[in-house]
DNA sequence: GTCAACCTTCCACCTCACTGGAACCGTCAA
DNA sequence: TTGACGGTTCCAGTGAGGTGGAAGGTTGAC
C-alpha cells in the first residue's frame, strides 16, 4: 500500500508517516520500482500502535522503545510492563492535578457567577480573579 | 524581594521570571539602583495566578489574557467567565480522554499480567504489545 | 580585600510533533 | 497528450515553554 493509504487508515498526513520514519519510529518501507514507498501489513501494524499508545499518552519515543524492545526480543514483557505502569501512575497524576484545577476552575466560576456584574466595573480588579 | 526569591516562592527560575517578562507575561518590575529587578507583592500575586492557571491546564497567553483584562478592567467578568467556561470543557474533555488511554494502558497491562512471562521469549513478537 | 553567590543583558539553542513549500517525477483517466 | 493528483527530496518554520552560556556588574560575609 503506499503512503497515503498507509495514513489515512490510521488517520495521520503522509507527511506524518515520512516524518515517522525519517525519526527512526518507522523503518525503511520496501520502494516500488518507481521509487515510491510501499508499506505492507506490519506497517499498519506498527503505525497503529504508535497512535495508540501516544493516545495514550506515551511520546513518540516511548512508542518507539516499546517497538524496538518488542524487535530486539529481549526483555519485552518486563519492560513493556514497567513502562506502561509508569504511565499508568503519570496518567492517574495527571487526572488528579486536572481534577484539582477542575475544582479551582469551577470556584473561579462560582465566583463569577455570584458576583453581580455590575460590581465588575472597579477599573483596576476583576472580582473573579482577584485577590485569593 | 529579587527575582530568585520571587522565583523560589512560586517554584519557577529566575530565567523563567525573566522569560515571562519578555514575553509580556509580568510586567517591567522597578529597579534597584544598581539594576537588580525589585518585586512586589503584586508580583507575587501575578506570579502565582500565572502558575495557578497553569496548573489548570491554561497556557501563558490565556493566564496573560485574564491578567490583562484585569488590568483593563473592562469586560472583565464576561470574558474572564467565558475563557473559565471553555477551559471547563476542555478539563473535562482532557480528563475523558486520559481515563480512556488509563484504560486502554491497564487492558495492556492485565495481558501482561496473565502471560506467562517464559512465554515472551519468542524473539520476534511480544505478546503484550503484538497483533490486537 | 577577596570570594562566592547573586544579579544584568543578549543571543542562541532545545524538545516535541509536526507543517509548509519548492522543485521535481509517476500514474491514470479522458 | 494533457491535467489532476498523487508521489519524491530537502530545507525551513511553527509554537509552546523554556534553558545555556558568555561576559560582565553587585552584594555581603569573612
Amino acid at each position: 500500500m503506499r503512503i497515503s493509504e498507509l495514513a489515512s487508515h490510521v488517520g495521520v498526513t503522509a507527511k506524518t508517516v515520512r516524518y515517522y520514519e525519517s525519526i527512526g519510529l518507522l523503518p525503511d518501507p520496501g520502494r516500488t520500482a518507481s521509487g515510491y514507498r510501499d508499506y505492507g501489513a506490519d506497517a499498519l501494524e506498527r503505525l497503529t500502535f504508535v497512535r495508540d499508545a501516544q493516545a495514550a499518552g506515551l511520546s513518540l519515543k516511548e512508542s518507539g522503545q516499546i517497538l524496538d524492545m518488542k524487535a530486539a526480543g529481549h526483555g519485552t514483557c518486563e519492560h513493556t510492563r514497567a513502562l506502561l505502569d509508569r504511565h499508568l501512575s503519570d496518567i492517574d497524576a495527571q487526572i488528579a492535578s486536572l481534577e484539582a484545577a477542575r475544582a479551582e476552575l469551577l470556584a473561579l466560576r462560582a465566583r463569577a457567577d455570584i458576583l453581580n456584574p455590575a460590581d465588575c466595573t472597579d477599573p483596576h480588579r476583576c472580582q473573579v480573579v482577584g485577590s485569593h
